[in-house]
DNA sequence: CTGCACATGTAAACGGTTACATGATTGA
DNA sequence: TCAATCATGTAACCGTTTACATGTGCAG
């Protein structure tokens, strides 16, 4: 049973536990959105086809209170999450528009250069600043998955901090 | 002058020397598709806009041998290059469908997670070699730029195999 | 009673991949 | 003469973002 790109987030985070479009919006901005984003205008259309194919059902109605459709993943749902997971095929190519940019710089002038990667240092550091920020919320999950991710995102900022820092200094030091 | 995101590949390409799309194409899969792809579908008729809106223009016609118009960058081009790599915003989200399952492999049994993240060990190892391979291309380029990401996408690579090892660690000691 | 957060959706426009189609040139 | 590689392109389909549209409930 094959998902959509944005149906594998959407499904996983409904897999964690019943959740309603505007959940999964707030919940993936506060978690996947450094590697996995989403916007309102596939989730809520997403959701309907994810439930046509029988993968989610819409949970019991709310008593009371605000009118919301909360989906819970079925257990067609949960095979095919897990048939995806297990796939170490990706179909999907990174894409990474700040080392494109790098790729690039020196085509420019050297102070240009320069400020391209001071640039990136500038947004790794505000990446770290951000993990850091919602590393309490990864913790208080118990489960394997969104706390081993936020320690390689960090490690990856570390890492392109520092390659930033290097680059500086071999740039500067080029007279 | 706004560009389009793969626009902004193909004009950068086009900046180094003359390329025609099938030059493109190849040079793209040799250096930027590890975090930015281009197909042919994207390239031809971008090549077309490009020129249309007076940032490439095509060379001289090919003295004999096969026919294709190879394009060159002009100043209007260069100057929207430039102003695209100066800007530090970035348009485009990062997305990474490795860390998606890695995120989601908790769902999953013990065994099953172990399987994702050496499957996502193998990948790294997989794309480091690949990185290896085409090291002499980077290092023949005298230009700054094509070298230093190579740099990073080792160095990355090389701490998402810790990562892994690390995380298979943690994985499999918890009884 | 006002503004904010909750909550769901649609339509248009754009971007991108894939499959298909075509044909020339070169080297074995 | 055959296959590989050079070379360019289009059309259909799918995915994604953005802007718009609408309305509720609660706290101050």
């Amino acid at each position: 049973m094959e998902l959509s790109p944005t149906g594998r987030v959407i499904l996983g985070m409904v897999a964690v536990e019943p959740r309603s479009g505007y959940d999964i919006k707030r919940v993936v901005d506060n978690s996947t959105r450094f590697f996995w984003a989403a916007s309102y205008g596939q989730i809520y259309p997403e959701l309907k086809r994810l439930a046509e194919r029988g993968l989610i059902e819409p949970d019991a109605e709310p008593e009371g209170g605000r009118r919301r459709t909360r989906y819970r993943i079925t257990d067609a749902g949960r095979a095919a999450l897990a048939e995806w997971i297990r796939n170490p095929d990706l179909a999907h190519e990174l894409r990474d528009e700040g080392l494109l940019k790098l790729f690039f710089a020196g085509l420019l002038e050297r102070e240009d250069a320069i400020a391209v990667v001071e640039a990136a240092r500038r947004r790794h550091v505000e990446k770290r600043e951000a993990l850091l920020a919602i590393g309490p919320r990864a913790a208080a999950t118990e489960r394997f998955g969104p706390l081993a991710v936020l320690r390689y995102g960090l490690g990856m900022s570390e890492f392109a901090i520092d390659w930033c820092d290097e680059t500086l200094k071999q740039l500067k030091e080029t007279d």
